[in-house]
DNA sequence: GCAACTTTGTTGGATCATCCCACGATCACG
DNA sequence: CGTGATCGTGGGATGATCCAACAAAGTTGC
């Protein structure tokens, strides 16, 4: 028997280069995330703006997509989907008329709980070797890479 | 004057969320090395084919696909463009006639060098805020999930 | 040796996330 | 008042990933 392993190992120039390990992890953790919030019936960009609702309020289109780093242009399919399924609403700003005020229904609270422990989930299973420790050295290591490229943009 | 971070502080339940982060610091991590690879008029999944040539010599595409992660319909055009540019050889296999063996050429090895010098200042950049020891972490670390989950696949 | 299954390269297309541009409406400021 | 910026919206480009189907060629089991 030929060691089946032979041909898939990734060149090590690829395992030793930080970039491609971030960008292989994210590949995993993103296709994770998608198909936890698809047995759900949502979608991983729900939980981004659902999230920056419930914290920190109503807020227009343009400064929610600041936040969540969505497109102006993407939000408005992105709003248009959840406010079809009525967990969150979009009434005119009477103060600004250019503006939506968005503001998260009740259904999107909970909504946004129940993924919160879909997401659970899935982080539990896409950490599954790294014990506690590991786990918030990793996220802060890349909680300072993070910061530091969104720094004055 | 408004403080202009308050509209565009990311949810702290993003923050927290280590498949947030590692999708985030990917996105970043993407496109330095898209733009840096660009400046060498070359490919991001140029590097990719490349370095599994050089360290592993002559495959058919589809060896090839499987180690790098790139479906074979995806091969195609990659080893086309390479190929128009001189930097791999396609060549029928005559032991099966199925097959072409793909085969890095002295202008790729070149070329495969001077992208580790762009890859080696791109790291740099990306990982800025880190020092030596940590980036160690980092790498470790992202190695340990990703080995995880290709194990079996 | 022959039928059934698998592998390979290739074409074509689907999906998804991201990004950019242009438009009309509205607002802010000189 | 008029110039420039912002907002929501529509349209489209791009790039990465993935899947389906196909013919040619190999492999396996009977």
């Amino acid at each position: 028997m030929v060691d089946e392993t032979a041909d898939s190992a990734a060149p090590s120039r690829l395992m030793n280069t930080p970039s491609w390990l971030m960008t292989q992890t994210a590949t995993h953790a993103h296709r994770m995330v998608s198909e936890g919030f698809a047995a759900a019936e949502a979608r991983a960009y729900h939980y981004r703006l659902l999230a920056a609702l419930e914290e920190f309020g109503p807020a227009s289109q343009a400064a929610l997509g600041r936040r969540c780093g969505v497109d102006r242009s993407d939000m408005v399919a992105m709003i248009n989907e959840l406010a079809d399924r009525r967990l969150l609403e979009r009434a005119p700003d009477p103060s600004d008329r250019r503006r939506n005020i968005i503001t998260i229904t009740p259904a999107g609270s909970r909504q946004l709980r129940r993924l919160d422990d879909v997401l659970a989930e899935v982080q539990e299973e896409l950490l599954a070797p790294l014990d506690a420790g590991e786990r918030g050295q990793l996220a802060g290591l890349l909680a300072r890479v993070l910061r530091h490229h969104q720094r004055g943009q």
